[in-house]
DNA sequence: TACGATATGGGGTGGTACCCCGTTTGTCTA
DNA sequence: TAGACAAACGGGGTACCACCCCATATCGTA
C-alpha cells in the first residue's frame, strides 16, 4: 500500500491521508507508540473509521509517521559506507540508538515484525535493516568485527536497548557501548 | 506492605489477597504483563475495586505474582557465588535472561522503576539486583570482567533483551552472548 | 449530467482502568 | 455475648479505548 502507486487514490483520500499524518506527528511525539487512534482522528477532523481504513495497524501509522526519519537514517548509512568500516558501523549503531531513543515511538517502528514474515522493505525496519546489512557486511569483510556477527542480531540489540531506555539517551549509549565492547577484559 | 507484618490485616483481606493471586497467576502466564485487572478480579470472584485496593499498581501485582520466581533466582545466585567468578556471572545472566523470556510478564517485573527512586528491596527487581551486584563485585575483584562494568547496566541490558525477545529464548540467548563477547574481533 | 465506484463518519459493541460511597464483615472490648 | 467501630467490600459510574457496520456523500468519468 502506501505510496507504491499502483492504485492512484482519489483526491479526498490523499487529502485525508495527509491530514491524518499531520495530526499524528505531534501526538506521536507526545505519546509515543501508544498514541490514541481516536485522538488522532479527532484532531484530524476525520471519523475514526477513516483512520482505521487508512492505517489498518498501529505499525502502519508509525511506519508512515517515521518515513522521513527512516529516510534520513538511510542516507546517513550511505555516507558512513565511505569511511572506516569498523568505526562506521559503531557510529551507525550509536546514531541509530540515539535517534530511536530521542524520537518517541520510533523504537517500536524499528522492531522486527513479530509475525516472522519478511517485513516490508518500505517500513522503517526494512529501510534501516538494509543499511545495517551493508555496513555489517563491509565491517566483516574488513575484519573489523568478529566473524559470525549478524546484522539482524545487532539490530535486535539496538531496538531492545532503545525500547527499554526510551527517553534516556545517556543510558542507551552506555548500554550500547557495553554490548559493543563486551564484558570480558 | 505485603508480608512485612507491621499491620496485621483482617482475615477476609488475606483470603481475598490469596484468591486474587491465585486468579492472577494463570492469567499472567497467558497474557503477560498486560493482563486485564478486570478479568483477574472477575476470575477471583471479587470486585475490581478490591483488586485495585490490594494492588495499587500493575507493578505491585506482578511483583507478588513473581515473588517465588524471584526467590528461586536469588537462591540460584547464592549457589553461583561458590564457583568460578567469570563463568558464574555469565551463567547467572544467562539463566536470568532465559527465566525472564520464558515466564511471561517476568521481564516487566525485572525492569528498574521508571521513576528513579530506589526500587523496593522486596520487589523482583530489588531481589535480583542484589544477587547481580554480588556476582559482579566478585567477578570484578577476580579480574574476570572489564573494570567499569556496572551491575545496573548489566541488569538493564538483560531486561532490555528479554523484554524485546519475549517468548523467543533462543534469540535472547544469542543477543546476550553477542553483548557478552562484544562486537570487535 | 448522470452514474458507479470509492470513500466517509455517526454511532454501536464490547472492552478497559480507576474510583465513589453505601453496605457488610471482622474484631475487640465491655 | 452483644454492641460498636474501623476495616474491607463491591456495585455501578465515569471516562476512556479499538474496531466495525452500513447508510450517505463525494469523486472521476463516460
Amino acid at each position: 500500500m502506501a505510496s507504491s502507486g499502483l492504485k492512484p487514490q482519489r483526491a479526498d483520500w490523499q487529502r485525508n491521508h495527509e491530514r491524518l499524518l499531520a495530526a499524528a506527528r505531534p501526538l506521536v511525539a507526545r505519546d509515543g507508540a501508544q498514541v490514541s487512534f481516536e485522538e488522532v482522528a479527532r484532531e484530524a477532523g476525520v471519523g475514526s473509521a477513516t483512520l482505521h481504513r487508512h492505517f489498518p495497524s498501529r505499525r502502519a501509522l508509525l511506519d508512515e509517521v517515521f518515513r522521513e526519519a527512516a529516510e534520513r537514517l538511510r542516507r546517513r548509512g550511505d555516507e558512513l559506507l565511505g569511511g572506516d568500516p569498523g568505526a562506521g558501523l559503531l557510529t551507525w549503531l550509536e546514531e541509530l540508538t540515539v535517534a530511536a531513543v530521542e524520537t518517541r515511538g520510533l523504537s517500536a517502528s524499528l522492531e522486527a515484525d513479530a509475525d516472522g514474515g519478511p517485513s516490508s522493505a518500505e517500513g522503517c525496519h526494512g529501510v534501516v535493516r538494509t543499511a545495517t546489512v551493508h555496513l555489517v557486511d563491509r565491517a566483516l569483510a574488513a575484519g573489523a568485527v568478529r566473524p559470525g556477527i549478524s546484522p539482524d542480531d545487532l539490530l535486535a540489540l539496538v531496538t531492545a536497548i532503545s525500547l527499554a531506555t526510551e527517553s534516556d539517551s545517556a543510558a542507551a549509549r552506555r548500554l550500547l557501548r557495553l554490548a559493543f565492547d563486551g564484558v570480558r577484559p
